[in-house]
DNA sequence: TTAAAATAAGTGTATATACACGTTATGACT
DNA sequence: AGTCATAACGTGTATATACACTTATTTTAA
């Protein structure tokens, strides 16, 4: 077996190099590109509950209460308990909601970049790689 | 845009999920996947410089400084000052060899079953199309 | 030869990720 | 009503990532 065909690895790889990219690209309105990804899913979800995001998010839990952090505390994010006593239920606030119209066309500009120079039939290739690499790796 | 078409999303949801597969298949022998990665590089490169190797990682100088850390202090892995006082020349020991070869079985298993699930033609899709996506975001 | 530029590396800080564990609230069953 | 399983969530800890800044050493050039 070959090493450098190792697709935890070059996944990693990839990711590091694209995401400093999108970050850079987001800098200048204060979001980072996991930031972005957490605006635009609650802007597209509504108010939802924390394990529900996550399971929208394919993320941990944990992980995710650990990066909605930094946005309760800037004010984009409000937390709320639901009926339910247990449950968060997330939601954008308007600062959030203005900031994330404010980081869409950056991340629109830098999307398009990159779907420039991979070509349309390439990002396609590429989005429905990642997804088939997901499913597989979960044993779907 | 569709938002849902974000790379730097996509990419950072599949690797959260295969890098949990292949952390939890290299468990049992102690390490992580990206400390295998590291194992498997050295073993290949030989003492190296700091900063070749993060080169050859296309990984930031400061974040491989910090995932050493942790060899270092497992005695994995060596550091040693070259001629060149600036230098630090960056080995594997004899320990650290002896467990990326007990790991290394334990790789092959869950990324043969990660082939198998997608099919050969589909993963050399997938490593070509993670490549194509890095090149294009550096900007090559 | 010495002062300035360049190179190699480390540290402070902040975010990203997830496992193990503990806490609190609900609901179900006796 | 009381007990117990379950569900939702937070925290402790450890690793992963990278930018900004600093330090130490080497090389270059006046």
């Amino acid at each position: 077996m070959d090493l450098a065909a190792c697709a935890c690895a070059n996944l990693r790889r990839a990711t590091r190099v694209v995401t400093q990219v999108y970050d850079a690209a987001l800098s200048p309105v204060g979001i980072r590109a996991t930031q972005f990804t957490l605006l635009a899913t609650l802007a597209i979800t509504g108010e939802v509950a924390l394990t529900r995001l996550a399971e929208e998010l394919v993320m941990d839990r944990t992980t995710l209460t650990r990066n909605l952090k930094p946005l309760i505390a800037r004010c984009l994010v409000r937390v709320e308990k639901a009926r339910d006593q247990r449950v968060r239920h997330i939601r954008l606030s308007d600062d959030g909601m203005q900031l994330f119209q404010l980081a869409r066309p950056r991340w629109g500009k830098i999307q398009a970049q990159l779907m420039e120079r991979l070509g349309p039939a390439r990002m396609v290739s590429v989005l429905d790689d990642l997804n088939a690499t997901m499913e597989a790796a979960r044993g779907r």
